[in-house]
DNA sequence: GTGGCATTTGTTTACGTAAACATGCTAGCG
DNA sequence: CGCTAGCATGTTTACGTAAACAAATGCCAC
């Protein structure tokens, strides 16, 4: 910067303020300066900023694994809406979800530069309250118990499995079963407890949960299983992997879908339209959720409010073609 | 820093000394500091420290988007592989992959602080000269042209499609179809040129290449033409969604995978096993790519060497059940 | 014409850290 | 016993930037 302050014959604050296209400088005098910044090549030290301003201009995303679809969406969308309003992204992958991971976490994040946090860890291990983020830090969770303590913005989980075993009530089904996610994931529990309730409130009794672990092998193994169980004519999944697994099996037990079994699954994924049958499920906006977790983030840092609470991402239904009434009827 | 020297009777010097686990500390001197460090719940500045030393223990990320398959496992790769060797990641995505935007990235990089780049961007614009990445920037990148100047890492596409080629060959085919990726990108060309060349080689004639984009929709439509040709007995997808697209084509029009078509795919999503019928595909080590992205940038970090030059990571064929002899034999 | 105000530019300072150098102390050796 | 080597610790300085303050210039109103 010095050097760019000698060649323009103007002071190191006059070429600060140019790179921060502040006040007002002569147009004349800001035309030199920058001629000066591209002969010399000058690019502004973003240490030296940060540890002036305090400012990072970098949002930190905490995330257990990419590998699932949800997750991945979940990152483009936040990188995509942090790059617009001028913020980098730092990613912390955690090995595993346990307690000791997460809180290495957090303190790498804590030394790193970043002006704020998304947490995207599904898994109850977020209760334990000692986790202790940097006091101050704006935080968001995604995915997580609706604890007013933090900012929370989540798919309407509820609403989503509620409409996915309506459905396939209203075609007429006796009952519907559910294949769930792992037993640690909010997610996949408030699913369950919507399937649940929405059986139960139309006086349905609920065949046992089938637990999972959102991969397409599970949802095979679990298929197998019904696939021997000749009552079953319905099958709600947590998510669309599953869904795939489970058709797998039915399609190898001769089992059609949906003519003898209807399958349902949860997330939309792009390839859902393309299964055989194409996938009926439930839609999640996994743009609308990052650009949120963005916003509400945004928001704590520029005002320092905590802003607690949960924002709420609906779904929608999308019907294909694995979902059609019960062969009986 | 300096009340923790305080709290401890030492200098700021003691201090930054314990706190980087350098030279010798007498045992109490050490034992003083930390106790005062968690008193006063000290956290190293790394914008400071940055400053002083110059590096940044992050390494840049750039992608064009997080939505394909490929991409995300290796960024998973890449991220796992940086955390382990105490760098983290910082993102950087792109929302279209043209010149300027790329250019914008590697701007917005240079002022972030990251201490190299990888590049991940399948297109040909890393063409061009007019890349001005910092000087001195150490820089890998992936599934690009191999490009003596850069370090490049890549999947072996060329032995991946030839094994795919000649598997359906050896099973009696007379011709192979080709659905491939997008013109832009630097995998489908190797992709294709390496189909093209083994048609050629085994004398035989190719039929007219299928360009698709990656989606699965892509590979429905292709798939929706081919199914008209009953000529068509094997077909060669540039990856496992237009792979599954064009199965779902088949379905749609009776005909049997493999028993009238055979498809092979390219990548080995994790669904892939479970699709209908389970897909024979080419097995991409996505882990390995990552692993040695971040191994040779920290050559470069280091060393400071330029070391260009490629890394080949092999690929796998995975015999499932969409592949089979054609029907007339 | 002179006081006051706005506008532009310059000067000083501090952010938190670690390298380089300086100091003081202890032990070992002749 | 004195000298030196080596080690623990302290002091000074600089990294590149932007805020805060200071100064210089020009303009307007009275």
């Amino acid at each position: 910067m010095a050097d760019v302050a000698a060649v323009a014959g103007v002071s190191a604050q006059t070429v600060s303020r140019v790179a921060n296209g502040l006040n007002n400088v002569e147009p004349s005098t800001k035309e030199r300066v920058l001629a000066a910044m591209s002969q010399i090549g000058y690019r502004p030290n973003s240490a030296a900023r940060a540890l002036k301003t305090g400012r990072f201009n970098s949002i930190g995303v905490i995330m257990f694994t990419l590998s699932t679809f949800g997750n991945m969406r979940t990152l483009d969308a936040i990188a995509t809406a942090a790059t617009q309003a001028g913020y980098s992204i730092t990613l912390i992958p955690i090995a595993l979800p346990t307690q000791g991971q997460l809180l290495g976490a957090f303190t790498r994040l804590s030394e790193q530069a970043v002006d704020g946090v998304v947490v995207i860890v599904e898994s109850h291990i977020l209760d334990r309250a000692d986790i202790s983020l940097p006091t101050g830090m704006p935080v968001v969770i995604v995915d997580s118990d609706a604890d007013d303590t933090y900012a929370v913005v989540d798919t309407d989980q509820t609403a989503g499995a509620r409409d996915a075993t309506r459905l396939l009530l209203d075609l007429g089904h006796r009952t519907v079963w559910h294949v769930s996610g792992p037993e640690a994931s909010y997610s996949a529990a408030r699913r369950r407890d919507s399937w649940l309730r929405t059986l139960t409130e139309a006086g349905v009794e609920a065949p046992p949960v089938l637990v999972g672990d959102w991969t397409t092998n599970s949802g095979y193994q679990h298929g197998l299983a019904l696939a021997e169980n000749r009552d079953v004519t319905a099958v709600f999944a947590a998510n669309d992997q599953m869904a795939l697994g489970l058709m797998r099996a039915f399609h190898e037990n001769d089992l059609a879908v949906p003519e003898h079994i209807s399958v349902v699954g949860f997330d939309d994924m792009e390839e859902s339209s393309s299964f055989w049958p194409p996938l009926t499920t439930v839609h999640q906006d996994f743009s609308a959720v990052g650009r949120l977790c963005i916003e509400r983030l945004l928001t704590q840092i520029d005002g320092s409010r905590p802003s607690g609470g949960a924002t709420i991402v609906p779904t929608v239904l999308i019907e294909r073609q694995s979902t059609a009434p019960p062969r009986s009827i």
